[in-house]
RNA sequence: CGGGGCGUGGCUCAGUUUGGUCUAGAGCGCUUCCUUGGGGUGGAAGAGAUCGGUGGUUCGAAUCCACUCGCCCCGACCA
């Protein structure tokens, strides 16, 4: 491809709208441009860069064995109603009413789509298990899109979906699934990390996230030491400092009217205290499904303690509680609390999950379970008065800087990252098959729900990630040359010179003939331009056509990143350029690049 | 949705505090010519802006006021 004939508008100066770095740099690469907040073009180049992301997804996909679809972006919404999610997903779904009236939604995802399908067509358990996957636009109503593309309204995905008889089948294709996104980001060569993620109450029973870590990432992920597993800051767990309850003492309580001030900031700003001299009390159903919310009973329920700067962690409530759920305001207000100001004084009989952090405080404030008062003076003594028997201490809350973790290497600091998510697998269960009634006959001829799995990755994130990961501000970093736009750059110095024109042409039809993909920058600007341009754009086999070294009857070859200049005869270069790119595993081949 | 910031040629910005000398400037980019030709070469001549929009105040508005639209950042929210 001849720079002059393609459409590469490279920036020198650095767009102001754009914070972090792969946004900078495909903005200034050339790669996309913004329509509005949130959406972007993706110019000839940023294409390219997408399709081949696509091309290795595409790969791993059919080599797992899941079979490639195309579902329709336009939804019923009635089909969204089925599984409850046209409430649950509410104004982040784009959603539109057509000229009959009714609701349509622009696709988020496609769990329902997929599930409508597989229970039209598929009847007996011996269709099973089946993978499907399909490259499709999703849309969602970010409340704030933000870092370029990492989080847009619109984005392209690979979403793929299982269907299995059995537990043990969706446990293989899950596997199978985790194995293609490991080759997968192997052979892009993302420096990823595989995070253990909360399956959630959708009665999963596993979930995994592919992240790499980076300053634009907005999850923050613990990771136990270094090279240690990854997770959370939900899961992460943190070892308890075996603080000894204190005696239980007396309850001397100051009750403190807070006029419509409910939540923690607004209450600490109104006592004028910190958030961490509170206590944050969160009322749980134990189990959500066989809970009658007309009768609550205060054994139906239990309380979990946290500190006002803390957050309550589901996930390890979930171990004690599996069904937990947090309650309603009804039922808070139905069981002798007030919603907005429940504190552990004055809730008979009510179970309480107490943080260990709490019982190294002094005194704090809490809600006093009556509406607009709160209570002051709550000492741990007068909890173990008011709680006696009733309370578990433990690690319940979301973990935060300074926490330590027991390994086998002795105790260790919790290392705080940030991560951006590029994939998510999910054993879904029953999740969609059964409110949507996706039924099998089993060899029994009974009729059995179809279990569900789901893989995503999300195209465009993987891209700017990936240009995160290694970049500097002068250029892009490709971290593989399956995912670099061009195989080769052939930068020609001086177009004014007729030996250098006429060479370039030659070689670069030559390497074009060997199918490689060439950028050949002919224009006729001067060589400082051409090598900022290269170094923007980061094609790491670089061909310098010069008159110098032309002279001499050499042309120049740099491999980035080594980027040792080599030089080489004229007659040589085509040979030596093929011979580079086929040392590696060619696109489509069964070998996993190697970094 | 709350908080903060911004909006002036294609891009980056100055000018706004204190209205008039701004029917608006600079650098980069763009067009033409010369020059140069290994890290954004030097020079000459040009094109390009209803100062985000609407309304108001005023003899006079890029500048003051109101409303509005858009963009960025932080937060809240959320798979």
């Amino acid at each position: 491809m001849k720079f002059t004939e393609y459409l590469l508008p490279t920036l020198k100066e650095i767009p102001q709208d754009a914070e972090c770095l792969s946004h900078r740099l495909m903005l200034r690469s050339g790669m996309i441009r913004k329509l509005a907040s949130g959406t972007y073009s993706y110019l000839p180049m940023g294409l390219k860069v997408l399709q081949k992301v696509e091309l290795v997804v595409r790969e791993e996909m059919n080599r797992a064995g899941a079979l490639e679809v195309l579902l329709p972006a336009i939804h019923p919404a009635d089909l969204w109603r089925e599984t409850g999610r046209w409430d649950i997903l509410g104004a982040d779904m784009v959603h539109f009413k057509d000229r009959h009236g009714r609701w349509n939604v622009l696709g988020p995802t496609h769990e329902e789509i997929i599930t409508d399908l597989i229970r039209r067509e598929i009847n007996s358990y011996r269709q099973l298990p089946l993978t499907l996957y399909q490259i499709q636009t999703k849309f969602r109503d970010e409340m704030r899109p933000r870092s370029g593309v990492i989080r847009s309204r619109e984005f392209i995905m690979k979403d793929a979906y299982s269907f299995h008889a059995d537990a043990e089948s969706l446990n293989r294709t899950y596997e199978g699934m985790k194995a293609a996104y490991c080759r997968i980001f192997e052979r892009l060569g993302l420096d990823y990390s595989i995070v253990e993620a909360d399956p959630g109450a959708m009665g999963g029973s596993g979930s995994q996230e592919f992240v790499v870590f980076s300053p634009a990432g907005e999850d923050w992920m613990v990771q136990c030491g270094s090279g240690g597993p990854v997770v959370s800051v939900e899961m992460a767990s943190r070892s308890l400092k075996n603080i000894q309850p204190p005696e239980a003492g007396p309850v001397q309580v100051k009750r403190i009217p807070t006029p419509g001030a409910s939540s923690i900031e607004a209450v600490s700003a109104f006592l004028k205290t910190e958030p961490s001299r509170m206590i944050k009390a969160i009322v749980y159903v134990k189990d959500a499904v066989r809970f009658s919310e007309s009768k609550p009973n205060p054994s139906d329920l239990f309380v979990v303690l946290v500190r006002g700067d803390h957050e309550v962690s589901e996930y390890k409530i979930r171990r004690l509680y599996p069904g937990a759920a947090m309650a309603t305001p009804e039922v808070i207000d139905g069981c002798g609390s007030a919603f907005g100001f429940t504190g552990p004084i004055g809730l008979p009989g009510i179970e309480c999950l107490i943080d260990e952090d709490i019982l190294e405080g002094n005194e704090f404030y809490t809600g006093a379970n009556e509406r607009d008062t709160h209570l002051g003076g709550v000492t741990p003594s007068a909890l173990m008065a008011e709680l006696a028997g009733r309370h578990k201490v433990g690690d319940y809350r979301h973990a935060v800087p300074g926490d330590r973790m027991r390994t086998s290497d002795g105790e260790v600091d919790l290392e705080f990252r940030t991560a951006i998510e590029l994939g998510h697998i999910f054993k879904l269960n029953l999740r969609y098959s059964e409110p949507m009634k996706a039924h099998v006959l089993d060899e029994s001829g009974k009729e059995r729900p179809i279990l569900m799995g789901c893989y995503g990755i999300g195209i465009n994130r993987l891209v700017a990630s990936a240009i995160e990961q290694a970049s500097t501000d002068k250029g892009i970093v490709w971290p593989s040359r399956a995912m670099a736009p061009f195989d080769i750059h052939l930068v020609s110095t001086s177009m004014a010179q007729e030996d250098v024109r006429a060479e370039s042409e030659r070689l670069h039809k030559a390497l074009v003939n060997h199918g490689l993909e060439v950028l050949w920058d002919d224009r006729d600007v001067t060589a400082g331009i051409k090598f900022n341009d290269a170094d923007l754009i980061g094609i790491p086999i670089r061909i310098i056509v010069g008159p110098k070294a032309l002279k001499a009857g050499e042309m120049e070859i740099k491999v980035y990143p080594e980027a040792e200049v080599k030089r080489v005869r004229v007659e040589a270069v085509a040979g030596e350029i093929i011979r580079l790119c086929s040392a590696e595993a060619p696109i489509g081949s069964a070998e996993t690049k190697t970094r």
